[in-house]
DNA sequence: CGGTGGACCTGCTGGC
DNA sequence: TGCCAGCAGGTCCACC
């Protein structure tokens, strides 16, 4: 799924497309996703201009002149496309929003583990979802310091600890691994036992890693791609995810993927110390 | 409260 | 060639 740096792309790229434009009508194809389809508030989104497009942590907030805000969340298989009123939808096309200029943003998502609510942006932190995520990797609040403190006497694996969005949101699966292979720290080590110095590294990178993944568009590994049908090309940066076997680029040693909170962690036995 | 494991969905693929 | 267990970028909830 898209983690911050795919939802950061198709925010950028919505950003330059939806403001000023209005929706002229709503079609939802799905009853249930995470959630059941807001259906009623969509409708009532008809007639209603698209003001700003905004992403916080991994959901997507695109704010209307009415004063609602329509909340995304891309699950592990959701795209969000601009397409041609005339384009026929398919499977899984869940939710259509026809636009003024004959447009359509097109909400696909095969797994249903996606989000669709309308809410008023003052509402957004009483949302259980959005109320009790974290800081932003990429702020100041997300420092050495913040994660030090948070982390003592944390017996949880650095892995889960960097993923959990109580932390610091944004980071999934992909970026972690990546992440911790860059600092040389094994995904298993328990994230209270490592030292101020060691905490200092893993932020800097972790903003490192997300920075350069924007910057590349985000990573494609099957299904995301850009609002216009693009691929991300941090793909071809990654150094350990999905490279189960072949040679670590450092020090060639084989790359190994074990399982760690239900999910696929890969990393250099060599390399990467407890 | 903290940590773990399963559930939620559908589609693709690797290994027999 | 064909089948199916296993796996997939996220989050939530129940349980210890």
């Amino acid at each position: 799924m898209p983690e911050l740096p795919e939802v950061e792309t198709v925010a950028t790229a919505l950003r330059s497309h939806l403001p000023g434009r209005k929706v002229t009508g709503v079609t939802t194809r799905c009853e249930k996703l995470r959630r059941p389809m807001p259906v009623k508030a969509l409708q009532n989104l008809i007639n209603v201009t698209i003001r700003g497009v905004r992403r916080r942590a991994k959901y997507l907030l695109i704010d209307m002149n009415c004063g609602q805000t329509l909340v995304i969340h891309l699950g592990m298989t959701g795209t969000l496309r601009l397409t041609d009123k005339d384009d026929a939808a398919k499977r899984h096309d869940h939710l259509d929003l026809q636009l003024d200029n004959g447009e359509c943003l097109r909400f696909r998502d095969p797994r249903k583990f996606g989000l669709v609510m309308v809410v008023k942006p003052n509402e957004l932190g009483e949302i259980k979802e959005l109320g009790k995520l974290a800081p932003e990797p990429l702020s100041e609040e997300f420092s050495s310091d913040y994660f030090y403190r948070l982390s003592r006497k944390r017996t949880t694996p650095v892995k889960n600890f960097i993923m959990d969005q109580r932390r610091v949101v944004g980071v999934g699966n992909i970026y972690a691994s990546e992440s911790l292979f860059r600092t040389n720290i094994r995904p298993t080590t328990t994230v209270g036992r490592l030292g101020l110095k060691r905490c200092s590294q893993l932020v800097k990178t972790i903003k490192e890693v997300l920075n350069e993944a924007i910057a590349t568009g985000g990573t494609t590994i099957s299904d995301f791609h850009g609002v216009d049908g693009s691929e991300g090309a941090f793909v071809r940066k990654l150094q350990v995810y999905g490279r189960t076997g072949k040679p670590c680029v450092k020090c060639q040693e084989p790359i190994k993927k074990i399982i760690i909170g239900g999910r696929s962690t890969f990393y250099c036995p060599k390399c990467q110390k407890r």
